[in-house]
DNA sequence: TGACATTTAAAAGTCTGACATTTAGAATCT
DNA sequence: AGATTCTAAATGTCAGACTTTTAAATGTCA
């Protein structure tokens, strides 16, 4: 782990880049404890503040964790789904939010991968994951739902569709994709009788999934985008009008 | 933007998600500047090194970028599609390298992801997507290319197939899938019989995307993935048999 | 001997205050 | 008016001290 002394850049920057890469490298071993911040000032010939900077920044990304007291120290910390996960919807979320991304775009894209997730999930998913669907279907037909509280029972409907499938990694990849369109369809007023079109697919789709039929769960999923595009529009139609 | 003084978390950790959670929920807007460190200290009362590690870790997400000089400080970032990509592989890679991740797992994940892109992409590509996909096809051909190096070519083939759908959104998603899985690939060795199997399949598929045929397309892919879970799965009996 | 209480030391967390460096803008000069 | 210099504000860095947490070593007693 060397830094360069005539770089321009920031040096807590390049401190953290520094065991960042020896990290990646395998360098440094999950779990392995890297030096105190002492040894480490000592070692880059810069103030502990500084040191401590550079492993803030990666704890922000998870790559280390540290614990405090005697035999305490900062850990490479082994990178869980979960907190993967969690990465993938902040960035996604910020991304969208921040991009004047079209509805429609992350829309498509969202469900481009989602009818991907299909075949397999038909093939794989438990008696729990469908049961988790039915659920959220019958939730999302009872009166006096709230709009927010409709999108959240739709997001945890799709969430089960892709756990489905069984592949944590899929899971993973589809987290963003899934959860940054909620704040997006957070902007949508579903009608009586919209909800009652969205349920009816939903049930088309755990219908298929039931039966293992992934074709016709994509093809489900396709209408459901279909219909969904349509409700946005609508809606986007009527407030640029106002 | 407030902190809870009996918490009994750190200090700098409080602070930095009281500024995130302000950028999430649009209290704070792209390119507005937040208080100056001092001012930040002042009204978090704590000093300006833990505010300073607060800050830190917002930069390390790339929550925020900092100026120095009169008129600086720290402002919110809109983040680019460029940073959450490289954000996404670098999580993705990280997640697969430390989470025992069976490459069955991470390539079905990959695959399943692609063939929905399949479809746009034979729709959408521009002349420039097919031809870096004939290139790299051209380059993987040529005799004394590095196993690392067919590795990158597949990886830029493949990147050229997602960015043909003209979604940002999706190429952003799969950019993890797809570069993370390279560390994996780089682990097999390629016999030329081997690569001669796979630039032939990448050559059916361009064609398929050329024809604007996206079934043809995604089951080009589908036997891609066959082929390459085949190759690593002998990589590694071999391996275990040694 | 073994279980429990106490001490101790190491390490992260925090604070204070200072100085260095960068940079935009104001002031000045030609 | 335009170029140059000055200035002040802000981040970057440093040094050293103190606080809090925590585990391990030590000591005590049944």
């Amino acid at each position: 782990m060397k830094i360069d002394p005539n770089s321009s850049a920031d040096l807590s920057v390049q401190i953290a880049q520094a065991i960042k890469d020896a990290i990646i490298s395998g360098e440094l071993i999950v779990d392995e404890r890297l030096p105190s911040e002492a040894e480490l000032s000592d070692h880059f010939q810069v103030s502990r503040p500084t040191v401590r900077e550079a492993l803030k920044r990666l704890a922000a990304q998870s790559l280390i964790r540290t614990q405090r007291g005697a035999s305490g120290g900062a850990f490479v910390n082994r990178l869980s789904f979960e907190d993967a996960y969690a990465q993938q919807v902040t960035t996604s979320t910020l991304l969208l939010s921040m991009n004047e991304v079209s509805f429609d775009t992350a829309c498509e894209a969202r469900y481009a991968l989602e009818r991907a997730c299909a075949p397999l999930s038909a093939e794989r998913r438990s008696a729990d994951h469908l049961a988790t669907m039915r659920a959220e279907i019958f939730r999302q037909g009872q009166p006096g739902l709230t709009d927010v509280a409709f999108c959240a029972s739709d997001v945890a409907f799709h969430r089960a569709l892709v756990d489905g499938a069984r592949n944590p990694v899929l899971s993973y990849q589809l987290a963003g994709a899934v959860e940054a369109m909620q704040p997006l369809m957070n902007m949508i007023t579903f009608t009586a009788r919209d909800r009652a079109v969205i349920t009816g697919l939903h049930t088309r789709i755990a219908d298929a999934i039931e039966a293992g039929d992934g074709g016709a769960a994509a093809a489900g999923l396709q209408d459901l985008e279909c219909e969904t595009r349509k409700l946005a529009s609508d809606v986007f139609a009527a407030r640029a009008q106002r």
